[in-house]
DNA sequence: ACCTGAACACCGTTCAAGT
DNA sequence: ACCTGAACACCGTTCAAGT
């Protein structure tokens, strides 16, 4: 309430609506509490329209189906995370390994912190047919660390070792943070994350500096 | 149909059912042709009870609700997936190394042939209240990894750090496994895989090798 | 003990009808 | 254009009643 909408400017296509003057951010904004509040299986259309303050009918005019919310919810939360693993390299000042390892800490920490953003961004059955929109800004997210592996190896590095080996630093870490998630059902205790944390990147760091085309330990001039 | 059951001997609690030799194994086998037909979203109670030829109500006598069936699904699962496991070390002569990249391979096989049960296994949210039973055999394969580290090092390595190194192997190949599932969403072409599993595969090595316990290359007499 | 049928409170989706 | 209300076919769960 109290929005300070742009006092000319209305144009068009803007959002001015019925109830809202945004029910589709207002029904993303219900998606995030309620999965917030009571996990990912409270996520429904109704429930979401009830937290919006309409009928259960009203979000169909705004996303095809449930997977088409979900994946609008998906991909807010990959443009997040991309921002969140740039800010860590931009923030770290030291070698290009360095900053990969912050990249890593900051991919973990992210998987925490929004673990149902985490879940609903990696589980392309919940967007369907949507995975389109989705997987343009999840490859955005993707570049990012191939763009900092790139950086920790010779120039003439061909394309395909540059991929395999930032597969390698996103499957170690992706596969960390999901059993960080999914972990207290099979007896991973949370007191030895950070502990396992420091292990599984240092051993993904000697694993890439055993590559001829290391150069990630020298600060580039 | 044409059971042989035991002549004689068929005493007190065994599964003499009504309609079935044994119907909750007619709901495992249902749920594992409905999510291999048709997906995880299509495994419903209802509709594995049609599945088994009883009615809707019939599987709560046998299974306390939807998560205690999909637990008792996941438990099979852990146990065919430590199998395979432990099938990859036992059939692979060389080092103790070469047996660890073996299982890394099962691993990934599992996840790519039986990708429903994979996904069930790791999902603690649709096991629910049920997770104890399923942590119990699903540590059982964890072990058979720590196990496989284990003899990859010194004997005098501390357990905290065995563990660290288990974990680095655990997580870099559950996140290729992960990745290669969800990864059609996000681009990643299957075509890739193989080379995408020897490049993670062998990083993954190269960093336990840096290790100073590393005794891994060599066969033990 | 094992199963059924009806009942209840929820879903997602569709569609005529309202403004 | 945007939203509602009713309707439809599905769920999971419970519970009296049958054998």
């Amino acid at each position: 309430m109290m929005m300070d909408a742009a006092p000319g400017d209305d144009g068009g296509e803007s959002r001015r609506a019925y109830h809202h003057g945004d029910l589709p951010a207002a029904l993303l904004a219900a998606v995030a509490s309620l999965v917030e509040e009571q996990g990912l299986e409270a996520v429904t259309l109704r429930a979401a329209a009830r937290h919006a303050g309409v009928s259960h009918a009203a979000p169909a005019h705004h996303f095809r189906d449930k997977s088409g919310l979900l994946a609008a919810f998906a991909a807010q939360g990959f443009e997040a995370f991309t921002r969140d693993l740039e800010q860590a390299r931009n923030t770290t000042e030291g070698t290009p390994a360095e900053q990969l390892d912050a990249m890593g800490r900051a991919y973990l920490a992210f998987a925490v912190a929004h673990r149902p953003w985490f879940e609903v961004m990696f589980r392309p059955e919940l967007i369907g047919e949507h995975r389109a929109e989705v997987s343009e800004v999840g490859k955005r997210s993707f570049e990012a660390v191939v763009a900092q592996v790139a950086s920790c190896l010779t120039p003439q590095t061909p394309p395909e070792e540059i991929a395999g080996l930032a597969m390698s630093a996103w499957a170690t870490v992706h596969g960390l943070a999901h059993l960080l998630s999914a972990g207290p059902a099979h007896d991973l205790q949370v007191a030895e994350a950070d502990a396992m944390t420091d292990a599984v990147l240092a051993t993904l760091l000697a694993g890439m500096r055993a590559n001829p085309r290391w150069i990630g330990d020298t600060i580039p001039n």
